[in-house]
DNA sequence: TTGACATATCAAGTATCATTGATGTAATAT
DNA sequence: ATATTACATCAATGATACTTGATATGTCAA
């Protein structure tokens, strides 16, 4: 009777979908040591500012990142504690341990 | 000079998209504990044989899950391989080691 | 206050993905 | 042989997502 799905879903598919662009992924990367202002961001991907900012509004709608303004520019940072619950849910996927049906299949 | 970017953008970005739907994620919970074939998968989850048959195929094309044939039904089985990796590489994004560019931005 | 700069948002087009229903295929049962 | 079962694949549609170019907002400098 546990349904054992205490998974959240809807926030779930959001933050594996932000991960699911190869663009999305190299921002990730490059905010892994600090955080980066747009601009750098910018120099350091070929894409146009607009699409830029696009992707950073998705990374962060899924909360694997924050922004910060400051002046006229804007700093992103990972979100890390979304990325070790991510990471622990993925970790923690193919574990073996639940085995409820032990029955094969449509008898 | 090393552009640590040893990442596998090309499966990366389709593994994530692979779990950026909540089908799919419904299907992987219930890998978990064992394979299953497609006929309990069917009765689990509330969708037309035709899409969960595409939705099996988008984690098998991913290479989150393989199948096995045996007689007429088809079993399908978490990679955990590929699990652990993924994992390892989501924990390890938020590391905070790098800070190679300590310079803040757009001097 | 005018202009340049950094970034965000909007509108429109294109591409990709999800969903459905129909058809195909291979294995079993009668 | 024929029918049935368990799945896969195809074609078509609708829904999302990505991309681009234009415009908007807010900050700073002259």
């Amino acid at each position: 009777m546990p349904t054992n799905t205490a998974l959240d879903l809807e926030g779930l598919t959001r933050q594996f979908g932000a991960l699911s662009d190869a663009t999305r992924l190299k921002i990730i990367d490059l905010l892994r040591g600090d955080e980066r202002c747009v601009c750098e961001l910018t120099d350091a991907l070929a894409v146009g500012q607009s699409l830029l900012s696009f992707h950073l509004k998705t990374l962060k709608t899924a909360g694997l990142v924050t922004d910060r303004r400051e002046g006229r520019w804007s700093y992103y940072t990972l979100n890390r504690e979304a990325f070790e619950q991510l990471g622990a849910f993925v970790g923690g996927l193919p574990s073996t341990k639940l085995k409820t049906l032990t029955n094969r299949c449509c008898d």
